[in-house]
DNA sequence: CTGTTAGCGCCTTCAG
DNA sequence: CTGAAGGCGCTAACAG
């Protein structure tokens, strides 16, 4: 596959050079007045230079500079998934800051796809990036660039990795965990369930695991069919819930792996004729906007995706400035009580 | 603010020439190699290069090949705002065909603000990307950089705007405020408001005067009281409706000019008592994922986003291919009947 | 099939 | 405060 150049060779872009002569100085001192730091340079000249930039439309090429500087103001952000808003919050964390420092992001989609990750990442490489995050978490992280050799972009991990030991910024998904199950405890509840995403997602395990603690903690029996796995979208929810619906229902409340989840399952209950929250309760995780705009709203775990966002790059900046980070970041996650739980 | 440079320069990184030394062979033959366009290089050749590669762990600099090849496998795409989740999966929609070419994509998020686009734009033309894509819609067009002048990248618009001249890809909106209206006069209303956004938005004033024709064909009489503007957010809605719903509700019908905004005011309508689709019918735009999760669900006009998205890739790429392409490229909108606006 | 050699457009010492 | 000149890493003629 062969795509024609952009620009066809016969019209010369103005370079610096047009603008030097335009301007009657040298191509060293345009650059000095284009660079705008410190530098020295003679209001006229300056003057005269911003005309000649002006008549000639010249539009300084990063490339080159880029190529030259050996830093291009760009960075690279990895996500899975757009189609779930809690990343979208995270991206828009993560740009406000950016834009912020002039910065670029190069925003690469990876559908939750491991090998397109790891190509992404070469990809981000080779446009030499000025650092990487990646959004999503997983217990899967592998990939053969050592991020701190060579001069190789430094990466910053936004959710739960174990096999990366960069840093990283998370939600205290234990403790988020914890909390909504001790929030249908202390409402009364004793049988209850996890919906949960598909088991390979490190935050939802830490979820589960703060699910679990609780219920220990509290004289629950445990049992392996309290978390019924799936994945992270409404119609596989629905299904589920369908399914646990038709069968005499043995849960009097669920805990969601995130809203997405949630929502997908209240409406299988509504459809079941279960009425919530008296018949069964839920919990969900992200706040994401339509939770609290539907009706009976939903309990959610508030996660701080736009906070986390631009902490992560925060974070990446520092790095790129030579300074000493903490390798975990971590957010507590509050608890956000709506209909959905309420007493019933 | 002055950034510390990504890489200390005393790692030097491996190029090109290290690669030809450590392989015995000259640059232009790793380049070649590297390339791997129709070039007849020898396979043992190859074979010996690919080692060094490894070996050494070359990657490539985009940037050098960016400045010398006068293209970047990069495009710019400008996005109003991702909380949206119709333009997450525009964006998505672009993604997907970008990845399949292997292009880059530079993501910037203006908050609806035309000064950070502008900004954007120029950010864009200095990375050089290959072309620009942008979003949203607006009577605001203007930017000084002629897309077709200088070699500058060329522009694809989805959304309407009035005042820029390129190719675009729209949906029919006015169509949409047809559809939409007149499903609810054939469920039989003839008290119909409409939820708008923004006066400023383009494609929600066509949708409004789709609404508006519809009425006016089947012999309503228009006011202007009818049509109420506000943002685009769930919060601004429920207001709106609660404002509505207050003095006696004089709509038996409401077309929202999204789904976020019908779905804040849905919300608003059952925390008044009044019974959806019973007292108060509802159409929605875009079909975001949860309009089909919310009891009652929510009639909306299914807005093909994702395919948008993916039509102005194509056509961005057959213009980066030098191909001549239409000026307008229209998508029908098809309606998705759901609970809210069943017959009561 | 392979090698040599100019650039691509800008930044950055090093000298004025 | 300004200028001259080398180089960033790669590609693309042009010669073999």
């Amino acid at each position: 596959m062969s795509r024609a150049p952009a620009q066809p060779k016969t019209v010369a872009r103005v370079g610096i050079r047009d603008v030097a002569r335009d301007a009657g100085v040298s191509v060293a001192t345009v650059s000095r007045a284009l660079a705008n730091d410190g530098y020295p340079v003679a209001e006229e000249t300056r003057r005269k230079i911003e005309a000649s930039v002006k008549r000639l439309k010249f539009v300084p090429n990063d490339l080159a500079r880029g190529l030259s500087q050996n830093r291009t103001n760009t960075i690279g952000v990895i996500v899975p998934n757009l189609s779930n808003l809690y990343y979208a919050r995270v991206l828009t964390g993560i740009e406000d800051v950016a834009a912020a420092n002039r910065l670029s992001i190069i925003f690469c989609n990876t559908n939750h796809s491991i090998e397109k990750r790891e190509q992404d990442i070469k990809l981000l490489l080779q446009k030499r990036v000025d650092g990487i995050v990646i959004c999503g978490s997983g217990s899967d992280y592998h990939t053969h660039i050592d991020s701190r050799s060579m001069g190789a972009a430094p990466i910053v991990m936004l959710g739960r990795n174990e096999k990366f030991d960069g840093p990283s910024v998370q939600a205290n998904n234990f403790q988020a965990g914890y909390a909504a199950t001790a929030h249908l405890i202390e409402r009364g509840h004793r049988a209850i369930g996890f919906l949960a995403g598909p088991p390979s997602w490190a935050d939802g395990s830490e979820r589960i695991r703060g699910f679990r603690a609780c219920l220990a903690e509290h004289g629950a029996t445990l049992s392996d069919d309290m978390v019924i796995y799936g994945d992270f979208a409404e119609q596989d929810a629905y299904a589920r819930m369908q399914a646990l619906g038709r069968k005499r229902l043995k849960f009097t409340a669920l805990v969601a792996g995130n809203d997405r989840i949630a929502l997908g399952a209240m409406a299988a209950a509504v459809d079941l004729g279960i009425r919530v929250p008296h018949d069964l309760a839920f919990v969900g995780f992200d706040n994401i906007a339509t939770s609290s705009y539907v009706r009976p709203s939903l309990t959610t775990m508030d996660m701080p995706a736009q906070l986390m966002g631009a902490e992560a790059m925060r974070l990446l900046l520092r790095i790129m400035a030579g300074e000493q980070v903490p390798s975990q970041t971590i957010f507590e996650v509050p608890l956000l009580e709506r209909q959905s739980s309420a007493r019933s």
